[in-house]
DNA sequence: CAGTCTCG
DNA sequence: GACG
């Protein structure tokens, strides 16, 4: 992480560093945002957005969708990831090219090069909804960082310490903002407050959230 | 426990 | 922070 890594880069994408390994990349996706929307409406069609239940058989308040080779799902057996949507038995929606350039640009601005996803998690929040602190461990290597993409309203992210018990740090999450977290944060606890209510032109009264992995 | 609930 |  020293600071030559990023000569090239626009000022407005200057990296702002959270902890070691963790940048949040103010704006990057803004230019492709409507793209990215258009996008998730397409895949959306094909593989609908639903709110899954825990392993403690709660429904989460997110509603999540995925493309790629690779979908994370969750119901009352556990966390895994999966080739097929479980709602139609079919495979995910393919990863499409606009998503694949932006998570390794993102990437790579953040320092973590070769970047190649093969699972995007899509979550809508709707006013109320949010995602309490934790981990991503279902991943097989946790050499590949985690590259996570603001879009429509605004969120504050929580980013904590390696235990669920460190107090996290607040991190106001705009439209177009990416935050990118590997090395020694890939298993860093995290989370997002409860949404407010807003009204965004692209999005209406959600944000979506697109989270790419390496699951395998 | 990617959850809810409770206490100070 | 407990919870199971």
């Amino acid at each position: 992480m020293t600071p030559d890594l990023f000569d090239d880069l626009p000022a407005e994408h200057l990296p702002e560093i959270i902890a070691e390994g963790a940048v949040i990349l103010r704006r990057f996706a803004l230019d492709r945002a409507e793209r990215l929307l258009g996008v998730i409406g397409e895949v959306t069609e094909l593989a609908p957005l639903r709110r899954m239940k825990t392993p403690g058989g709660h429904a989460m308040s997110v509603a999540m969708s995925c493309c790629g080779e690779q979908g994370w799902v969750t119901d009352t057996r556990g966390y895994r990831y999966q080739s097929d949507d479980p709602l139609s038995g079919r495979p995910w929606p393919s990863m499409r090219d606009v998503f694949r350039t932006l998570a390794r640009e993102a990437a790579s601005a953040a320092g973590y090069e070769g970047f190649c996803p093969d699972a995007c998690l899509i979550n809508r929040y709707e006013p109320g909804a949010k995602m309490g602190l934790h981990q991503d461990r279902d991943e097989h290597d946790f050499k590949q960082p985690i590259v996570s993409v603001t879009l429509g309203l605004s969120q504050v992210f929580q980013f904590g310490g390696l235990r669920r018990n460190e107090r996290p740090v607040n991190i106001p999450l705009h439209h177009g903002d990416v935050v990118v977290w590997g090395g020694p944060a890939r298993l860093r606890y995290h989370g997002v407050l409860t949404l407010k209510a807003g009204d965004h032109p692209l999005t209406g009264p959600c944000r979506y959230n697109l989270t790419f992995r390496r699951a395998r």
